[in-house]
DNA sequence: TAGTGGTCTAGACCACCAG
DNA sequence: TGGTGGTCTAGACCACTAT
């Protein structure tokens, strides 16, 4: 890394193999090895077998971005958590739903939303439908009790997680369960998670007006 | 990960140890170490010394979030890319500023502000401020012909980097130059960056409506 | 096809910290 | 203070792929 930012090594150039800096700091290759597959985690080199590794010259960087449980978050500002099923309903998957989740036209979701509060302050308003066919077990589910996502991860604590971030203006129903005006700017989180190719969720995240998503420094 | 997800090390609950495993599954230990600290990079389990190590109770899920620079942004998107400067100005750190980045009241900042282009349309503003007590060099350097961010980035390739986002109403100059009325939602990255503890340099860039954020499922 | 990174082994010593 | 994870070593074989 000393290297990189002083630029003995320039961007796009090609570093010493492993044997090499092995010899060079008269350590094993696997320490090396270590060392060079942190900083191709990190977006800094690139590595390829039989081509070697190069200075990355774009750099993408990397940042580990935590998505804490809603629970999490909220109690880590210091305020109390609770949450509120506002609906659940069985119903075929739409189209946009059933397009984003893969899903044949007449598959079963369970379509729940929700609040949830910090304090008594509306914090997040939650919509999201599961996908019945590969979860069942989500049917007879009590989401006045353990809300949607607990229940899910402790169900299928590993998957596949995507999500996207967008800056919209409040539809009608996210505004009045936030309490601010229709068309105010708020984050909206899309979260998908997959189980082995297999769509289990999608949901969409609101949240309060002035909310701040921040990185992990990690 | 198998047992994990089927229940056979439930949530808080402690796993073998790595001799234990490394017995079990016939691999060296090197091995199990391996593999246990991936999962823990991911979030799956949480590990410390003499205590063993455990299956996260609460999944605070971490993905990758890839940076990449505007340019690639939008080469990817197919488009092409331009920028304008609008202004550079040297001043002395103001108040948010100068404490954002922890400088002295009068330290110099080099204040600039920017529009990004997908082909001709606005894709981005940008407004930074470059830390000139650490990166003299940037007082000289001509940012109408490489923008601040690659200068930066080709100049001091590794820094430690925070993001964070926010969604707000357009305010007048980002509305201006994005296109779009003043108080439309867009989505906002503040982003600072540091050299050794030091900050380097502090970014806010508005994208245009509609912007959406990725995190690459890597 | 040869050279590079990917991965594993068997063993060792050390740092940390819960009990 | 002892048990745990953290890290390193020296060596080996393999998979991929640029040439």
């Amino acid at each position: 890394m000393r290297r990189i930012s002083d630029g003995s090594y320039p961007p796009g150039g090609l570093l010493p193999i492993e044997t090499e800096l092995a010899r060079e700091f008269s350590c094993a290759r696997a320490t090396v090895n270590r060392a060079m597959r942190e900083l191709a985690e990190d977006g800094i080199i690139d590595r390829k077998r039989r081509a070697g590794s190069r200075v990355n010259a774009l750099p993408v960087r990397r940042t580990r971005l935590s998505v804490p449980l809603v629970r999490v978050d909220v109690t880590e500002r210091g305020a109390a958590y609770r949450f509120d099923l506002i609906s659940r309903q069985i119903e075929p998957a739409s189209g946009v739903v059933a397009a984003r989740m893969a899903l044949p036209a007449k598959a079963r979701v369970l379509h729940l939303t929700s609040v949830h509060f910090a304090d008594d302050a509306p914090f997040m308003f939650e919509r999201r439908w599961i996908n019945l066919e590969l979860i069942p077990d989500a049917e007879p589910a009590d989401f006045s009790i353990i809300n949607p996502n607990e229940w899910l991860v402790s169900k299928v604590p590993l998957s596949d997680l995507e999500m996207s971030f967008i800056a919209e203006g409040a539809a009608p129903e996210p505004a009045r369960y936030l309490n601010v005006a229709e068309g105010t700017p708020l984050l909206t989180a899309e979260r998908q998670t997959w189980l082995e190719g297999n769509s289990i969720t999608v949901a969409r995240l609101t949240y309060h007006e002035g909310y701040r998503l921040v990185t992990s420094t990690s």
